[in-house]
RNA sequence: GCCGCGGUGGCGGAACUGGUAGACGCGCUGGACUUAAAAUCCAGUUGUAGAGAUACAGUGCGGGUUCGAUUCCCGCCCGCGGCACCA
């Protein structure tokens, strides 16, 4: 048994004391950017699934260091949010303090676990010099139009009294309390992301090492779809109704048009439309629904025709009712659609209640006609006056020119993207560096001014009123105009708890700098990062806030590089023992503190990277740890105390694990990469055990130490500093595997007959065909299933099989 | 509904570009050591039949391609994740 306690601490100070892991900066090295997602460092401290992805950045980072490589791998803390103020509420003591104290009990529990972090490099959102420059790069999107003032409906917790933007909602729930949202209009702070939307989709493609998945969902949520502006005139009327449609080639089979019920255009129509009364109460019926009661796709479409409007059809200038229904979204396209129930199945849903016209235009010979459902696919024109005959896509191509040449429409790209809604109406959180003033508008506060400081409250309690708990303090509020010196007001919302990740990854590489988000030559030193590890939830919130920055941030010349993160890998889940999530409320939360004191930092790390693929979720099993402790007390147990026999196979084993584990590093296989560790390691102790002798010199000891050393630093330090070293491991070269040594002096070959398993034999690597074929016919095994038969065909795989076909 | 990922022993999982299915680990069974237990070590562990050699079946289901399929193709079933009245 090693003492693990003992050797752990040991080690973590030594590293500490030798500034092993604090990076020089020497530009002439090649470089290596590895970055976990920070944590928010919450109450209850960290749990074993944490850690996990940052076992894994541990790990590529101490290779790449052994490698060669200048590694920057830094740790911080996203602070701001809201469980702290919530805590603070309630226990009445302030966030920071909270904060402080959960920072020293995450920095204490990653301490444990030996990573090799440069704290010298750490970042805290929620201190004044680093979000400086977050209301800083927010001033820069403001004073580019980027960040605009909005008073339209918003998502709105009523449990945390606060907007939120749609990516901090769950299934229309609020994600941090699980409240139903509600609707609501308030005047909110919003950054214009959809100015983005379409590099953000199209660049995409130029990250080949992101996972097809978080590609995947990123386009989803972005949302793009190509489609056609389309006027219909309002008859007897100047006014003009837009849709937006993808399937402009359907239009002949428009039966009538429909609005949202928020669309502006209802109101201002009011005077033309004869059952007013009706059509105002079912908008308010309408408004009273949730948002959840009004997007159930099994409910019955409802709605209400506006009785006296009716829109001309610009291409056959046929003249066609107009709705009102909420199954059409205000906030999408134009908030209207032209409705052709033939070819959509929502149209024809609403069109079979309502009993109203369904006209078919697009037909395809070759399917069968269902008049039960609407056909939703591409087909022939038919009943399409000159467009008859052509089929969907060339139709979709010469309708919009059509549109365009009458001038009643125009070619029109639509995402599905909102744009970002940014401020909060809480207390913990970056302050929004504008003021307001009456005579010269919004101002922003000088840049020397910053950091406009969070100031000390009463009561953090929120206010509900729009306004967030910092209204309150009317000495902070006040101030003057810093354009025209009058009497002004400050913003009093605050920023949401992603707006100080979006960019802190380039903070790390200049922590210390008061002149500059990041001095330029640094950047472009280590940016961008090359790998970036973190959890899946994040794929359409922080990961699109971080790149829409980043984006910006590069076309105003502060960094170099237009893509922030090279290459991302998710992290999957460590579940609890009962399959469920970890969590304090079904009891099943497996602590790393407990773990490390009883198996130990090495083994734990081991377990985790054992545990199943890297990507995919797993449930704890404390039994496996002690196996990956059994497996660490075999190395420990592989001392010199016998005389040196080298041994042919278990050094070429030793090659093949060096080149094994080295790939698997790479490709994330960690599982993969510590079942060879095993192998090895059995190799090594059965040999020992069977002729007390130690098949390894003390220098192929050294290697296997290396290759180890990633996984299990703490041992692997120690077993390396026993065999004579001075200077630390990771100081050392990775270990490079001799292709010669790999080769196998003789090749096993199976023997099928028939494509079944019938023999294995052993042959020379460098026999040929014609001698491994005849040496396989004459196989006790094989002859009795070729006995009395013909050999229609023998197939030979060079170092692989010979299958007899009978 | 759409998109993505997956389905292999009692369990977590492995299997290179189609070539010994079940590596490695856990668990379990038997044995050694011990007064006993733990720890450790040894043997076994996909199913069926057999004392065994061995034979047959077997990677969600049904087909196909191939000398040979967990791997490729077609059609299904189930699970997980994301998106969703987005026109």
């Amino acid at each position: 048994m090693y003492d693990h306690r003992q050797i752990e601490k040991k080690w973590q100070e030594q590293w500490v004391n030798s500034h092993l892991y604090q990076i020089q900066d020497d530009k002439s090295l090649p470089k290596y950017y590895v970055l976990d997602m920070f944590p928010y460092p919450s109450g209850e401290g960290l749990h074993v699934g944490h850690p996990k992805g940052y076992i894994a950045t541990d790990i590529i980072a101490r290779k790449k260091r052994m490698e060669g490589f200048q590694v920057l791998h830094p740790m911080g803390w996203d602070a701001f949010g809201l469980p702290a103020e919530n805590y603070a509420i309630k226990n009445k003591v302030h966030p920071k303090v909270a904060m402080d104290k959960n920072i020293k009990n995450f920095k204490r529990q990653l301490n444990l676990l030996g990573f090799s972090y440069d704290w010298s490099r750490e970042i805290n959102t929620t201190d004044p010099s680093y979000y400086r420059w977050t209301q800083w790069i927010f001033l820069q999107m403001w004073r580019k139009g980027l960040a605009y003032e909005s008073f339209a409906p918003i998502n709105w917790c009523p449990s945390c009294q606060t907007g939120l933007a749609n990516e901090d909602l769950e299934d229309g729930h609020c994600e941090r309390c699980g409240t139903l949202v509600e609707q609501r209009p308030m005047r909110q702070w919003v950054l214009k992301i959809t100015d983005y939307a379409d590099r953000l989709l199209t660049d995409l493609d130029k990250l080949p090492d992101w996972e097809e998945a978080i590609k995947e969902m990123q386009r989803n949520w972005i949302g793009r779809s190509e489609g056609t502006e389309i006027e219909f005139k309002i008859s007897n009327s100047e006014d003009i109704i837009t849709v937006f449609t993808t399937r402009v080639d359907t239009i002949f089979g428009c039966t009538y048009v429909v609005l949202a019920p928020e669309n502006e255009l209802v109101q201002k129509l009011k005077a033309s439309i004869k059952n007013w009364s009706e059509v105002e109460k079912y908008i308010e019926e309408v408004k009273n629904k949730t948002d959840l009661q009004r997007t159930d796709l099994n409910k019955e479409k409802t709605g209400m025709v506006l009785d006296g409007v009716l829109a001309i059809n610009p291409f056959n200038q046929e003249k066609v009712e107009v709705y009102v229904a909420d199954y059409v979204l205000n906030s999408y396209g134009t908030g209207a659609v032209m409705a052709v129930p033939a070819h959509d199945e929502r149209d024809f849903e609403f069109a079979e209640r309502h009993n109203l016209l369904i006209r078919r235009v697009i037909v395809d010979e070759s399917k069968r006609v269902d008049f039960e459902i609407a056909y939703t696919d591409d087909g022939e024109l038919i009943n399409s006056g000159d467009f008859s005959g052509l089929s969907s896509k060339e139709a979709r191509e010469k309708m919009s020119d059509y549109l365009v040449s009458i001038n009643k429409g125009r070619k029109k790209i639509n995402y599905k993207i909102k744009d970002w809604v940014y401020s909060r109406q809480r207390y913990w959180g970056e302050p929004i560096p504008l003021i307001h003033c009456d005579k010269c508008g919004v101002v922003a506060v000088p840049e020397e001014n910053l950091p406009v400081i969070l100031p000390e409250v009463e009561s953090y309690q929120p206010t509900g009123t729009g306004e967030s708990p910092l209204a309150a303090i009317t000495d902070w509020v006040n101030v003057d105009c810093p354009q025209c010196g009058g009497q002004a007001k400050r913003e009093t919302n605050t920023m949401p708890q992603w707006g100080g990740s979006c960019w802190y990854y380039l903070r790390y590489l200049d922590p210390k700098n008061d002149q500059d988000l990041v001095a330029s030559d640094k950047d472009k030193y280590w940016s961008p990062v090359d790998l970036y590890v973190g959890g899946a939830e994040h794929a359409t919130r922080h990961l699109i806030y971080a790149r829409f920055w980043h984006k910006f941030l590069f076309d105003i010349g502060v960094v170099n590089y237009d893509e922030p993160f090279t290459r991302l890998k998710h992290v999957g889940l460590i579940m609890g023992e009962d399959g469920r999530k970890m969590s304090k409320r079904w009891g099943n939360v497996i602590n790393p503190d407990d773990m490390t004191e009883r198996f130990g930092a090495d083994a734990l790390r081991i377990y985790e990277m054992f545990m199943g693929p890297f990507d995919q979720a797993a449930a704890w099993n404390t039994n496996g740890l002690s196996g990956t402790r059994k497996f660490l007390e075999k190395v420990n147990n592989t001392s010199f105390d016998l005389s040196i026999k080298e041994d042919r196979k278990i050094v070429s084993l030793l090659h093949k694990t060096i080149k094994k584990v080295s790939e698997d590093i790479n490709e994330f296989h960690f599982n993969t990469a510590v079942s060879a560790l095993m192998i090895l390691i059995n190799a090594i102790t059965e040999y020992r055990q069977a002729k007390q002798l130690s098949p390894l010199t003390r220098e192929q000891w050294d290697s296997f130490l290396q290759i180890l050393s990633p996984f299990a630093p703490h041992l692997s330090e120690e077993l390396w500093s026993q065999n004579g070293h001075e200077s630390s491991i990771f100081l050392s070269s990775w270990p490079i595997y001799e292709e010669k040594l790999i080769k196998d002096e003789v090749t096993n070959y199976i023997i099928q007959v028939n494509g079944k398993l019938r023999a294995q034999i052993e042959m020379p690597a460098e026999a040929s065909e014609d001698e491994v074929i005849t040496k396989a016919k004459a196989d006790v095994n094989v002859v009795k299933w070729l006995e009395g038969k013909e050999i229609k065909k023998s197939i030979y795989v060079s170092g692989r099989l010979v299958n007899f076909v009978v």
